[in-house]
DNA sequence: ATGCGTAATTAACCTAGGTTTATTCATTTG
DNA sequence: CAAATGAATAAACCTAGGTTAATTACGCAT
């Protein structure tokens, strides 16, 4: 296999990403959401095709199960983009919702326009690419925090991490973010109240 | 808070992720990596400057903890993009290593080169953002299985989505990338095996 | 203050999956 | 061929965390 080849095939793959959106139907309007503590900007099961700026505020990522279990997947502030890549992308209903968790401020668009800025701003596209690399190594550390850390240790790290919110945020959401049950998360916390003496 | 001080943020959050590249330093020269089973493209603890296009073969992405046990976080075959996110854009030891699971054939390219393709050619960006978006909703994926589904059901799910694999990948391989000990796969095998009669 | 609903904790019990050790089987190496 | 090494399985046992249920503590509304 030459080096030519290869780099044939590298075009072909590149072309793959290329698929078609429809700019006809571009809208582009950006709105401002302002949401109270526990409103939503996007529901598990709807569809969306409008990516979120959050501006000011904190919120959360979170999914129930059929079984009715809540898992927090993600737990973030202002200023990011927020939004279900899954959602926009492939068009398909939201695997979670996003919840403020303080009163939180936020514009969107349409996604249509979101794409019609890559294609004519160059910064902006590198800019969405180095948004893109940094929640992809976020989602990293995370999968490897709950493979290989206790749910303690996973516990510790949320407290590091997440220092401020140690007080407001409810025990329930916290273990819904470290993926166990408040139970879990009681009798851990018991536990190291009961080491550091 | 007003629209227009909303659009200035946004803009500001932009210009975060317009970090500096060394241009200067840009090597240009793709290389071309031919491994036989077994031979990583990337070990894990190492520096990387290098992206890497599989054009054949199959690899996996795997890291070993202190204690040693292993855990797979992504299987994927040619052609693909593959290489560590995080060792490229924050310069740090790659958490994972790539390792190829048949004789398989890569370009590499110096990261400095990719993002300098970037900055010049916009439907590469576009097409990288595409690329990163599905790395991420795949990643989603994983995580989604991982939090809520069994031990059993990940095993399920490795079998729809891999049957190629299923014969020619060594089973701790298998128990590896779903989350699980070799034992505890081999004891829902045979479980398997006395409920389907 | 009284009563209600929710959050957090505790205790008792259960289970999925980890750990240890041993056995079998298959492949490689001398 | 024998010996050796590693993969898969099996059995016995252990433990982290889930489940159920009861108890307490904390708002918040009337």
């Amino acid at each position: 296999m030459d080096k030519q080849f290869l780099m044939q095939q590298l075009r072909h793959f590149f072309d793959q990403y290329q698929a078609g959106i429809d700019w006809e139907r571009c809208k582009i309007e950006p709105k401002v959401h302002v949401l109270n503590k526990g409103e939503c900007l996007l529901k598990q099961g709807e569809l969306s095709d409008r990516m979120f700026f959050l501006g000011s505020g904190l919120v959360r990522y979170y999914s129930l199960s059929e079984s009715g279990k809540e898992y927090t997947q993600t737990l973030t502030k202002a200023p990011r983009l927020v939004g279900s890549t899954q959602a926009l992308t492939l068009a398909r209903p939201a695997l979670f919702s996003i919840e403020a968790l303080t009163t939180s401020v936020a514009l969107s668009f349409h996604w249509q326009l979101f794409y019609q800025q890559m294609s004519q701003d160059l910064a902006f596209t590198q800019a969405y690419v180095r948004f893109l690399e940094s929640i992809f190594i976020s989602k990293e550390q995370k999968e490897h925090a709950m493979v290989k850390h206790s749910a303690t240790q996973r516990y510790l790290d949320f407290c590091r991490d997440f220092s401020e919110l140690m007080e407001t945020l409810p025990k329930q959401q916290i273990a819904s973010y470290i993926g166990i049950t408040p139970i879990a998360l009681s009798r851990i916390r018991t536990q190291l109240k009961n080491d550091e003496q």
